[in-house]
DNA sequence: CGGACAAGCTGA
DNA sequence: CAGCTTGTCCGG
C-alpha cells in the first residue's frame, strides 16, 4: 500500500478484510487509516502473511483496509510507475498519482470496431508501416506534414496509444482521427472507454500511463518537444516512459519529430526513417541585421514587406525574457562568439568573456579587433510595436500573456515566443532578433531555437515564410535551416552537435540532476560525493555523472543527509 | 504530511 | 521549571 500523502515515500502493509478480497487487486485505490488519519492510497502488492518473512512486527498489528474507492491503476502500469520513480529519483506516490484517472463521469464512446478504415497512402504512412515492421523507432516527419497519417497507418494493426505534447493537439488529433473512421478515446476524459477498448487512445503527457485494451503499439508525436517533460519532481519524460512501456509489453514504439532530440538520435540511430516530402519546410530566410541601414533597428526590408502587405498575417517574435544577452564590440560591432564551437559568448561579472558550451575562458578582448569595450544589445517588444505601427496600415497587436485571443487575418502580432502558441495561423513568422535566443547562456540554446523555428514552420505551412534576423548570418544552425534542403542539413547539424556533446560528456552521454534544498538547510554542509561533477548554480547544484548508477548513489547520499528538504530534478530540460 | 516527543531557550 | 520553539523521527 502506497499512501497518497506527500512527504511519505514508503510502502505500508495492511490487512484485506474477507469482504473486500474480491474487489482488491494490484493497483486498486483504497482508503486506509494511517497514524490516525484517514487517507487514500494504492495497493501495489498482494500476498499472504505466511509468505512474508520481512514483517518486523506481529501480524495482529496490521490495520485493515477501510474501503475500496475505485479501480486505480492497472497492474502493468503499477510496475511502470515504480520504474519511473527509480529512473527519475522521485516518490512512487507521485508517479502513481499521474497514472490515476481523475474522478469524473465518462463520455460515451462507441466500442472498438476494428481497423476497417483504409490505410492512408502518403509517404508518412508508408514509412510508419515500414518502421512498425522493424519493431518501431524514430520517424523524421517534416513539420508541415501530418504525423496523424502515421497514427492511422499504425492503428490498422491494432489499438494504439498516442502521446501528444499538448492537450490541444490531442483534442484536434482525436477529432481528425474520428473523422477518418477510427474510434478514439481522448484521455483523461474518456478514460473508461480507453479501458473498454477503442482503436486509438490519445492524450497529452500522462496519456502514456492510460489504460488501453489490447495495446499493440505506442506513438509519441513531436518527440523533441519540451512539453513531454514533467516540470515538477519527479521530472519524468513521456517519451522514455513510452519506450519503457512498449519494451515491457513487447510492442513497437514509434517516435515522430521533424527535429529529433539528441537522445532519440543517439539511442535510435539504427532504426530511423526519414520521410521526404516535397517542400515540407517553408522558405526560411536569414537576414543580416548589420545590413539594416539604421543602426540598432530591427526593421529589415524583409520584415517591412511582410508587415505592410495588406491581407498578410505576420507574427513577429522577440525574446525579451530571461538572461539572453548578445555581446557586441563597441567599436567594430562584431558579435562575440567562441573560436572553437562558434556558440555565442557570455560576459562574466568582471567583464571577461566565456563560452558556456565548452566552458572556456575567451579573455576580455574583441575576437576581431582586439578592443575591450562591449555593448549589450537590448530593446523590448513594446519598442518594436511602436516602430512597426509607424510603418504599416495593418492592425498591430501586442500579444501578452493575459491578452484575449482575437485572431484576425491580415494583422501583425508581436510578442515573445509565446505568440507561436497563441496564434492559430500566419503567412509569415519573423524572428526579429534570433540572436537573443541563440545567445541564451545554456547548452541547449541551439536546440531551443530549432524547436521555435519548427513551430513557426508549422504555423505558416509549406507555402509560408519564416524570417530569421541575426547579426551572425554564417552561424552553422542558421545556415542549415535556410538551405534548400533544410531537413537534411538540420540532421547533419545534429550529427555534429551530437559529436560535440560526446566530446564534452553532455547528455545523452551523461546523466544530470539539478538538486536544491529548502531553507533553513543549505549546501554549506554538503557531504562528499564521488564519481560526479558538481557545478554550483544560484540556489542549486547540478550534479553530472557518466552513468545513471553514480548519479543515483549521490542523490541517495544527499537524501540521507537532507531528508525531505531535498528537491531533485533529474534530466533538467535546460542546462 | 502531521503528530509525538525530546532537547534547547526564556523569563520570573 | 512551566511554557514555548525547534528539530527529528515515524506511521503497518
Amino acid at each position: 500500500m502506497v499512501p497518497e500523502v506527500t512527504g511519505i515515500d514508503k510502502v505500508f502493509d495492511y490487512f484485506v478484510p474477507e469482504s473486500l478480497v474480491p474487489r482488491v487487486g494490484r493497483g486498486t485505490r483504497v482508503r486506509i487509516d494511517l497514524n490516525g488519519r484517514r487517507v487514500g492510497g494504492w495497493v501495489v502488492a498482494i500476498g499472504s502473511v505466511h509468505e512474508r518473512s520481512d514483517l518486523q512486527f506481529d501480524v495482529d498489528r496490521l490495520a485493515p483496509i477501510i474501503s475500496v474507492s475505485g479501480d486505480g491503476v492497472s497492474p502493468d502500469v503499477v510496475e511502470l510507475t515504480k520504474w519511473m520513480s527509480q529512473r527519475w529519483l522521485g516518490s512512487w506516490r507521485a508517479t502513481l498519482s499521474s497514472a490515476t484517472a481523475p474522478r469524473m463521469r465518462s463520455r460515451h464512446v462507441n466500442p472498438r470496431h476494428g481497423a476497417s478504415v483504409n490505410v492512408p497512402e502518403d509517404a508518412v504512412a508508408t514509412s510508419a508501416q515500414e518502421l512498425l515492421r522493424n519493431g518501431g523507432g524514430l520517424l523524421v516527419v517534416p513539420p508541415t506534414a501530418s504525423a496523424l497519417s502515421a497514427v492511422a497507418a499504425i492503428a490498422h494493426n491494432g489499438p494504439v496509444l498516442v502521446v501528444c505534447p499538448t492537450q490541444r493537439m490531442a483534442v484536434l488529433g482525436a477529432a481528425s482521427l474520428r473523422r477518418r473512421g477510427f474510434t478514439t478515446a481522448l484521455v483523461p476524459d474518456d478514460w473508461d472507454a480507453a479501458k473498454a477498448g477503442v482503436d486509438i487512445v490519445i492524450g497529452a503527457r500522462s496519456a502514456v500511463l492510460a489504460p488501453c485494451a489490447d495495446l499493440s503499439s505506442i506513438v509519441v508525436i513531436d518527440e523533441h518537444d519540451e512539453l513531454h517533460h514533467e516540470e515538477r519532481s519527479p521530472t519524468w519524460n513521456s517519451v522514455e516512459v513510452a519506450q519503457e512501456r512498449a519494451r515491457r509489453a513487447a510492442i513497437p514504439c514509434v517516435l515522430t519529430s521533424a527535429i529529433p532530440s539528441a537522445r532519440a538520435l543517439h539511442t535510435l540511430h539504427q532504426s530511423t526513417s526519414v520521410v521526404s516530402v516535397e517542400n515540407a519546410w517553408p522558405r526560411i530566410e536569414v537576414v543580416n541585421l548589420d545590413d539594416v541601414p539604421v543602426a540598432g533597428s530591427l526593421l529589415s526590408s524583409e520584415m517591412l514587406s511582410s508587415v505592410s502587405t495588406a491581407g498578410v498575417t505576420t507574427v513577429c517574435v522577440l525574446n525579451t525574457k530571461g538572461k539572453a544577452r548578445l555581446i557586441v564590440c563597441k567599436s567594430c560591432r562584431a558579435v562575440q562568439a567562441c573560436r572553437t564551437c562558434t556558440s555565442l559568448l557570455t560576459q562574466t561579472e568582471d567583464g571577461g568573456l566565456v563560452c558556456v558550451r565548452c566552458n572556456e575562458d575567451a579573455g576580455a578582448v574583441c575576437i576581431t579587433c582586439g578592443r575591450t569595450a562591449f555593448v549589450v544589445a537590448k530593446g523590448g517588444v513594446s519598442q518594436l510595436v511602436n516602430q512597426v505601427m509607424k510603418s504599416t496600415r495593418n492592425p498591430v497587436i501586442e500579444v501578452s500573456s493575459d491578452a484575449d485571443d482575437s485572431w484576425t487575418k491580415g494583422s501583425v502580432f508581436i510578442g515573445t515566443e509565446a505568440v507561436l502558441y497563441r496564434i492559430p495561423f500566419a503567412d509569415a513568422v519573423v524572428f526579429a532578433d534570433i540572436d537573443r535566443d541563440l545567445s541564451v547562456p545554456r547548452l541547449t540554446a541551439s536546440r531551443e531555437v530549432l524547436s521555435l523555428v519548427a513551430r513557426a514552420a508549422r504555423l505558416v505551412g509549406p507555402h509560408g515564410r519564416v524570417v530569421l534576423q541575426t547579426r551572425q548570418p554564417s552561424h552553422p544552425l542558421l545556415h542549415a535551416m535556410s538551405s534548400l534542403q533544410p531537413q537534411n542539413e538540420i540532421l547533419q547539424w545534429m550529427e555534429k552537435d551530437l559529436a560535440q556533446r560526446q566530446l564534452f560528456a553532455m547528455p545523452p552521454f551523461s546523466f544530470m540532476a539539478r538538486v536544491s534544498v529548502v531553507s533553513p538547510k543549505s549546501f554549506d554542509d554538503m557531504p562528499e560525493l564521488f564519481d560526479v561533477d558538481i557545478a554550483r548554480e544560484e540556489g542549486a547544484i547540478i550534479a553530472k555523472a557518466v552513468d545513471q548508477a553514480a548519479l543515483e548513489k549521490s542523490v541517495f547520499v544527499l537524501r540521507a543527509h537532507y531528508g525531505t528538504a531535498l528537491r531533485v530534478h533529474v534530466d533538467p530540460k535546460r542546462y
